[in-house]
DNA sequence: TCGTGACTTTACACTGTGTAAAGTTGACAA
DNA sequence: TTGTCAACTTTACACAGTGTAAAGTCACGA
């Protein structure tokens, strides 16, 4: 994993990660990308096949900057189920942001292009069993409740932190971001929980 | 309006919205809605100034013939403010996939095209109306969660009734359309009431 | 000194949108 | 009957952005 610091895969990477965070999605073109981490357009086609694949090597780069999987063993080593809830909820709402740019561009993508349709379910996929976990959690302390099965209740979590969700309380209703976490855990305690 | 049938506009509109209920938003471009209509694409432009446009005259034209301001009575109507969340949740989310196509397409564009993106907001707006109508209705009869102001239970119900966040439950979560209505209205009063 | 890998430069094919302008046709009016 | 006009069709082209192709440059290591 990125091996050499400043290599131009990596500048690359940064440089689409930086535009696709300031910048409206649409407007980070290819070249755009180049001219930001100053290499000529084609050098870019040298380290990724296609705009769909730079995207999808951003996001994995991003996991490894944040190092997704570290932060994620604090949810799972949680006391109870409702700390796994609180927890995870905590974890996945304050990544949101984090990816939010690079997230959009793959997000507008999919409706074009198959490969970045399948990056996209992949990562959404891996969110869902994060839900899953959490309501497990919740159901072997006995507190799932009742008139609900695993399924319903990982579903209905799954959309309420769905990133168009955080996205469109957080710009479209001006909610802030801390704003945001508690009210989904309180949200979703209400509804999963006896 | 629509004065005339079958007139050429309205065999465009039409065919703009039959091909966005069954392919794929990006497989139906200009060509194939001319084709469909059987025009040359040239008479399409000489209707309709842009995609965009094209689009926001489709979704004004699923509003007619769906008679959505009729259909809207009933719900403002509701004697109770918990029937009016009801009815509102059941006229919107049944709604909904009537004009998933169509939105689903100005939902891709509005991250490319300026007027694309000022008519989506135009339509949300109008459904957090809606939503902020039947909080209110609650507030009226007491009912309303005291902990939640009127604007952070408008925000939280237009958020669980966004359209993503049907099609997430009805397509990748495989939820049939009578289970997404019946779900949204028992999380929507758990969420908001007493 | 040669070779090689990592680039740059130039050029072009392709798709889809939108513009431009000349040609066709049928209905209706004088 | 002729002429006009609106509603088209046909052909052609400009433009943006992606991706391909291939020749050229250049520094570094054996």
């Amino acid at each position: 994993m990125s091996s050499e610091k400043n290599s131009t895969r990596e500048r690359i990477l940064k440089s689409t990660w930086s535009l696709l965070e300031s910048e409206r999605t649409s407007l980070v073109r290819m070249s755009d990308i180049a001219k930001a981490a100053k290499v000529s357009r084609q050098a870019v086609y040298l380290h990724f096949p296609n705009r769909a694949e730079l995207l999808v090597a951003t996001t994995r780069y991003l996991d490894e900057v944040y190092d997704v999987e570290g932060q994620l063993e604090a949810s799972r080593n949680a006391a109870s189920g409702q700390a796994r809830l609180r927890a995870w909820i905590d974890f996945w709402g304050n990544y949101i942001p984090k990816i939010y740019g690079v997230s959009k561009a793959l997000m507008v993508m999919k409706d074009n292009d198959e490969e970045a349709l399948q990056a996209w379910n992949d990562r959404m996929l891996a969110v869902k069993d994060g839900c899953e976990a959490a309501v497990k959690a919740l159901k072997v302390d006995g507190l799932l409740r009742s008139e609900l099965t695993i399924k319903e209740a990982t579903d209905i979590l799954w959309a309420l932190l769905s990133i168009q969700t955080w996205a469109q309380l957080r710009y479209e209703c001006g909610w802030a971001q801390d704003q945001y976490i508690l009210h989904m855990q309180t949200v979703a305690s209400r509804l999963l929980m006896n």
